[in-house]
DNA sequence: TTACCTGCAAAGAGTTTGCAGGTAG
DNA sequence: CTACCTGCAAACTCTTTGCAGGTAA
């Protein structure tokens, strides 16, 4: 199908094998109109339900950092015992939920520009992300 | 000495029994001009070597984890495989020297001021964490 | 054919837990 | 005396690695 081949040639532009598992969790994380925020553990989940064949978990690592190291998603910072990864590869923000342990974009309209007041000599910023962590109003 | 008991104090004001091991932890995390960064592996080697007893791990976690939920320490958000703590607890927000893997404490007010235009119904915010990735200029 | 990829299992790192003995109040 | 704390080792979770077999080009 189409949408494969699109996959297909995404992979072999950035000099990864087109294999069946990268085509497989492309086609999960990529194949949708909005973008998510997950855990290699709930891709595990999810793909051990949803395909055909296991994909094991050794492939599940090490297609995700592939991807991240070529910019196809992005590694999110929080306090927290997860480690999130997003398909909004953009220049945003989030929001964390601390009672539903849940990630929410911010775009970067809904932040008013930041303004680094403090430089370092030598150094030069690589971006910028801010946490807003929300709760429940009790 | 004087010092001690106000750690003694601290501790036991805030229902945490005044142990040689923490107030010994408290000495070396408190006891001093500037605040700092530290991860639970720093703390143990450096009291591996400045203490007289050692100090077991398990009670350092126990200990440190104690004090973050007491307000004395804040835990750091960071894509890194480390957990920091701060022995800083007002709000500020941080650089991240990614060459260096080094934190560096940013005062409110070398941040402008951030505004947060989109609201979550029945969710306060809770914090605004502001993480600036910085590297060395090539 | 060759370099790369996958899957499994084992190894690692960081953190937590159970429990016996010790200590503060 | 009792509840809490410590230290040790074992257990756990998440992630990485080594290696043999498989697959894309």
């Amino acid at each position: 199908m189409s949408n494969n081949s699109i996959f297909t040639n995404k992979l072999r532009s950035s000099g990864l094998r087109p294999t069946k598992q990268r085509i497989e969790i492309c086609k999960f994380l990529f194949n949708r109109k909005d973008t998510f925020h997950f855990t290699i553990n709930d891709l595990s989940n999810t793909l051990k339900n949803a395909s055909i064949e296991k994909i094991s978990l050794a492939t599940i690592y090490n297609t995700i950092h592939a991807f991240k190291a070529k910019g196809y998603l992005k590694e999110i910072s929080i306090n927290s015992d997860k480690t999130y990864f997003d398909t909004n590869i953009s220049n945003h923000h989030h929001f964390f939920d601390v009672n539903k342990k849940e990630l929410i974009d911010l775009e970067d309209k809904d932040v008013g520009e930041i303004k680094i007041k403090k430089k370092l000599p030598g150094k030069k910023i690589k971006s910028i992300e801010v946490l807003v962590k929300i709760a429940n109003n009790n």
